[in-house]
DNA sequence: CAACAATTGATACGGGGTATCAATAGAGGG
DNA sequence: CCCTCTATTGATACCCCGTATCAATTGTTG
């Protein structure tokens, strides 16, 4: 634990020298959120942000929860997810283009590329020049079982 | 526009029929957010959904729109698409799983099913196997310029 | 037509997100 | 270190969407 908070604060200041970089205060308000978020470590709703945010500082305002949030997803360093039912949001590593893998059952999201597998990247477009359209951006998300959730499931699955 | 009309009306009944077929009753409510749903034609968000309704009998209470709504998501006769920002829905024909291509530029949402295209579905799903994930349900959605709106456009694009 | 339950529309309510705005606190220069 | 200037904040009020409630209505079945 104590390594991965360290991990945590790196992360945290990692994305707050970009906002530096690109003439964006370094607020207390943002500190605390960036905070919030990089510890969820899972997709998280709003409110769920919200509870984190407060547990961290409870004096940082509901409105800045939901700026930093909307500034976060305009970097592209936050992406909406798109599960069933309720939006979730979750922190994203890289910055080009990719997906998600997301564990039913224990909620971790994990990114992929559609590069790593230029077949399946080619297919997708494909498909769609297969139905005369000219390709424009695609949404894939997977779910599933990860690694770690079958492991303790055991042999039954 | 008159035989639009006529397909309209045959495809409300169709629904009706379905509805029926399962013990729900055969209401006015009902048919005029059919209707509505159906002369959108569209992918609708339930803002628009209301107006249309609104339209075709402005007597129809607002929460008898999202109770019809739901009633339908609920028999998979209408999906929740995943565009960015506001949410929508379409009117699904096919009851199978399938995923929708959306015109970027008139909005018009076709569908399709993997079936048409093993090799994707297969690569799908080898795709969370090689992450170690045991594959459960993906969503995917394309977007692009349809042959129609290509058309339109001409040769510069 | 009667009887009964499903369904409806009106109403009021709740949660989530945002516009507003005076107060605060970064950042940069003297 | 202080001053200035402006980005940013927290509080408040507000709005919008969707839903719970409930008496009134309307389908359906016989
Ligand atoms: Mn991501
Ligand atoms: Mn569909
Ligand atoms: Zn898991
Ligand atoms: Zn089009």
């Amino acid at each position: 634990m104590s390594q991965n908070e360290f991990q945590s604060q790196e992360v945290v200041s990692s994305l707050e020298q970009g906002l530096a970089r690109d003439g964006f205060r370094l607020t207390r308000a943002r500190h605390v959120v960036l905070t919030a978020m990089v510890e969820l470590g899972h997709p998280f709703s709003t409110g769920e942000l919200e509870q984190a945010v407060a547990r961290v500082d409870g004096s940082v305002g509901r409105a800045s929860v939901y700026r930093t949030l909307a500034l976060m997803e305009s970097r592209g360093l936050v992406e909406k997810l798109h599960r069933s039912g309720q939006e979730h949001y979750t922190l994203c590593l890289k910055a080009e283009h990719h997906h998600h893998v997301t564990c039913v059952q224990c909620g971790r999201t994990r990114e992929f590329a559609l590069k790593d597998n230029i077949d399946l990247l080619s297919t997708v477009d494909g498909l769609a020049r297969g139905l005369g359209y000219l390709p424009r951006s695609h949404v894939l998300e997977v779910y599933g079982v990860c690694p770690a959730c079958q492991k303790l499931a055991g042999p039954h699955a």
